[in-house]
DNA sequence: CAGGAACGCTAGCGCTGCTAGAATTCCGGC
DNA sequence: GCCGGAATTCTAGCAGCGCTAGCGTTCCTG
């Protein structure tokens, strides 16, 4: 039983390895340069035990998306937490979002736009994806005028922070105004009146 | 003089044909099917002859997406001017903009998405880019609010489209909703009170 | 009709994600 | 202590990618 579960042990260790490189190499260089020969370089093991523990490339990748994930629903939250009113909570998760994004743009690409065997918008999705989504619905719902869809309208305030990041980030909206256009955003979310 | 005349028109008329070729294999098949081997069968001539035409497949991607940003510019111009009130105008608009991005979504991800070396935010940028973009800017002109930059509030509303769509198209936001939250976005736009 | 330039082709480079099958390592029973 | 078998890891290679050097042909010009 002891080396069964020693084996098991080690495998989880190098799986977590190999994520870990794969998120740490897009991180310092892109993701254009994680290949997996690259990647099995990093990890001092050769290109198929890649394989042995995920799928392919596109399943490595998601892995890091999940964990990373986690990382943007903390920052949200503990931005939400500290922030006093609702209009000043929605702005702080906008904030967190679009800074997480800018600051880590390989590990928001893997999330937002790359990967894409990832279910989302159901309840198969990984805990840390509706994390993070719960995150914008709690700073949300204070705000939601009379009749609207919470959920419908978290989605498009959603949509309106991941626009400004992607088309920023593409070069398509110059870099500058961010804060401008993203302040534009949060208050034509908030109703008049609330505090 | 004619004889240099006939060849510059038929090498023009060969570059068209390219660029005519790998929309319609990325409209049919997705811009992964588009490879310079495919496309050089596609044209009946050899790879080599696509670079004496395009500095890279970046380059040919990037003509398609000027080309198809001038159909966006037009349908969205049209869905403005056969609107009656701004509000309407902005929702025609932002109609236009979605559907074209789900009609045809190989284009819409060359133009927003993929190509990259296309200058954008600038006075270089391609005639057709500043039409589309300038269509958008027609229609939130009417509906600014007071002080507001009539340009940000513009790359704001762009930016909450963009979200949606790609958000959508990837799967990470369900298809079912879209038009509700489609209006949801026109409807935090538009202020109170304007007809 | 010959000389030369322009042109398009064949062939190939280094890279990608991925995999079949050989080789090695390691554990359990005698 | 040692050997058979199972589990594991590696070497080697496939098909395809974007791109290019250099050869062969074709066609215009003097």
């Amino acid at each position: 039983m002891t080396i069964q579960t020693r084996r098991e042990r080690e495998r989880a260790e190098r799986e977590r390895l190999i994520v870990t490189a794969a998120r740490e190499l897009a991180e310092a260089e892109g993701w254009d340069a994680v290949t997996t020969r690259r990647l099995a370089e990093e990890i001092e093991y050769s290109q198929p035990v890649l394989y042995s523990h995920f799928k392919g490339k596109g399943a490595i990748m998601a892995a890091v998306a999940v964990q990373g994930c986690a990382d943007l629903a903390e920052e949200m939250r503990a931005a939400r937490t500290a922030a006093g009113s609702p209009r000043e909570a929605l702005a702080a998760v906008g904030g967190a979002y679009t800074a997480f994004a800018r600051r880590r743009p390989a590990l928001y690409d893997v999330i937002f736009t790359l990967a894409v065997d990832l279910p989302f918008a159901t309840p198969e999705a990984p805990p840390a994806l509706q994390d993070a989504f719960g995150e914008l619905l709690q700073a949300v719902l204070p705000i939601a005028g009379d009749g609207e869809d919470t959920g419908l309208l978290t989605e498009t305030y959603w949509a309106g922070l991941h626009g400004l990041v992607t088309l920023m980030r593409s070069g398509r909206l110059p870099e500058e105004a961010h804060e401008q256009r993203l302040a534009l955003l949060i208050g034509h979310f908030v109703p008049p009146g609330t505090s």
